[in-house]
DNA sequence: TTAAAATGAGACATCGACGTCTCATTTGGT
DNA sequence: ACCAAATGAGACGTCGATGTCTCATTTTAA
């Protein structure tokens, strides 16, 4: 059964966001290949999370790039941010998780890059009043990916729908919990 | 240096939820011990780990108790939660991400029963007209649980000053980002 | 002060995951 | 149909973490 590469590495992802420990062999399994093809395609497991950095980086900043964070208002960029994560936020929950492992890399200029885009959105939304300026942009921003990898977990738990994933993380990031009255 | 059984827990709890792969090394010398003692304390890594579940078990329970969940209003119940896990955070964010490994072990029982429990006040509260009927009661405690330890890791990382745990968490889980007009 | 218990440091064997390799088989292009 | 490339399964050796052990030293209690 041969894979894409991205795939085996959303694959890696899915398994590794719930397992960190899992074994090279759980991986290729997971997969749908051989260990062999795995080592093939990443040189070692340091390559392969590597490999996960960078796609996840890539894939989180053409999202940014898609929900045109600079357009309308900054609520409606979240909106549009969020939808544009799901297909990711798997992979973007074991980064979140993972990325303890940093120290020094340059890995860490890709995070800086993007956690900058999303706070200068929250910065964006507070400058215009949409936002509440007694929570920090960077606090905002460790929210929101906290909130889509809790959400990713529950769904994979069966916890969530699926269907409900962009409503439950952008009702409750924006709205909160309280019903008001 | 002798530390006390709870004391070692915590030091692992720390270093444990950044960096889930630590070697029992690793773990040792954070706690302030030899490798020698922390296998006199823990009989090896699978005890080590069930070690930290009950503790983080019996603590957040212990918070739950403690912030009275069934007075005044779930809101303010819902406060008292966060200002009493407050302690036990970095705990609570290692076992959070750690769940992951649970299969059928009894552990699990133990983390339903204080789900049920957060849920409930939820669902409290739903009941009460003072949280949002469209947000679950399941997602909102597993969101409870995700924000808890995204601010635990923002601290420890000093993108959140630790005196602003309560007032991150709370304000943004019922409140929301959105500012009112 | 003295004896018992606990600790830290290190040596040691064991075990599992890793990474490399080979080879038969399958896949895909021509 | 044919050939080249890719794959899966498995067999190794290597390496690091683990868990056990000993022994000198420190701590604690009597």
């Amino acid at each position: 059964m041969a894979m894409d590469r991205d795939q085996v590495l959303r694959a890696a992802a899915a398994l590794l966001s719930r397992k960190s420990t899992a074994t090279m062999d759980e991986v290729a399994r997971a997969a749908g290949i051989g260990r062999a093809t795995l080592h093939r395609h990443f040189a070692g497991r340091d390559a392969l999370v590597r490999a996960l950095e960078d796609l996840g980086i890539r894939e989180f900043e053409q999202a940014l790039d898609r929900a045109r964070l600079g357009e309308d208002t900054a609520v409606q960029a979240l909106r549009r941010l969020v939808a544009e994560s799901e297909a990711n936020a798997q992979l973007l929950a074991f980064l979140v998780t993972e990325n303890q492992l940093f120290e020094g890399d340059q890995v860490n200029e890709g995070w800086a890059r993007l956690d900058a885009r999303v706070s200068a959105l929250f910065r964006r939304g507070q400058a215009e009043g949409d936002i509440r300026i007694d929570l920090s942009p960077a606090w905002l921003t460790e929210a929101l990916y906290g909130l889509i990898g809790t959400c990713a977990w529950a769904v994979m738990d069966g916890r969530v729908a699926a269907k409900d994933f962009h409503h439950m993380i952008t009702e409750l990031l924006l709205g909160g919990a309280q019903r008001k009255r």
